[in-house]
DNA sequence: CTAGACCATGGATCAAGGTCAAGAGTCAAG
DNA sequence: CTTGACTCTTGACCTTGATCCATGGTCTAG
């Protein structure tokens, strides 16, 4: 039975999760990531769970979530002092901001996808309502 | 009849959208707005349009999507050459980007709320799903 | 015609999110 | 051992998306 996390390089960290060692670095800077354990060599040794948390943040991030509001989210955990109730909170308060993130982008869906159903994808471009939303409506009288 | 789209200068554009005129110039300069009429003088003399344009360049800013994505989206419309059934097709393609944006946001939401369900909102960390969730999992054995 | 508010250009500066490089130590294979 | 691949730290540098500044011309109300 070996309960023990497996012992990883930064370098293999970064090549499981496909981002670069500086990048890792960057993160633990900016405190996105723990300060993980040294060997007496002073190399950093990670653990499953890093790699766990470094592809939820690349997740986050490509979700176009900006590292201050990673933070937030991974700050959660960091109310565990603080209590269940705390972190239950505020995740209800970060999943109220995502749905709202969600209804806009539905809005904008929406927008488009009426566009280019009305569109007949041929004819002349002062009839297609795609263009002409997008136009700069500028009337050279 | 009055056909022609009003002056405005760039201060008055700024005002209405609620930007300030460097980004304006800025947005210019980076192709996403055309360059404006001049007057004798210089000034730049912007229609209604451009604020309705600008309005959009925000409104899709806000939403996540780089300038770049931006400018591919007004570059519809210099498609206008090359005919409606390509401004069609692109139109197509942005529409299923925004799609697969929606609904990985919608993952990650259904996860979250997932979470916050299932977590009573009292008792001991251990056993609170958000915190197990997201923690980096290490154990010192 | 003159003050005060606008506008123009060019270039510097900023914040976020990384990326790169130099100089030095570490590790693993042969 | 030695060699080649890794890793360490520190600090400079880069891109994106703006924002600010200096210097100088323009506009308009009084």
């Amino acid at each position: 039975m070996n309960t023990q996390t497996s012992s990883l390089t930064i370098g293999a960290v970064a090549k499981r999760v496909g981002v670069a060692i500086d990048t890792i670095r960057y993160y633990e800077r900016e405190g996105l990531l723990p300060e993980p354990q040294r060997r007496a060599s002073g190399y950093r040794s990670y653990g499953d769970g890093t790699v766990t948390q470094l592809r939820f943040i690349r997740r986050a991030k490509d979700l176009g979530f900006t590292l201050e509001e990673i933070r937030e989210l991974l700050a959660l955990s960091a109310d565990r002092q603080r209590g269940v109730k705390a972190v239950k909170q505020r995740a209800q308060k970060r999943l109220a901001a995502i749905e709202q993130r969600i209804t806009e982008l539905q809005r904008v869906r929406d927008g488009l996808a009426q566009l280019v159903e009305s569109c007949p994808g041929h004819g002349k471009p002062e009839e297609c309502p795609i263009l002409r939303a997008l136009s700069d409506e500028e009337v050279k009288s």
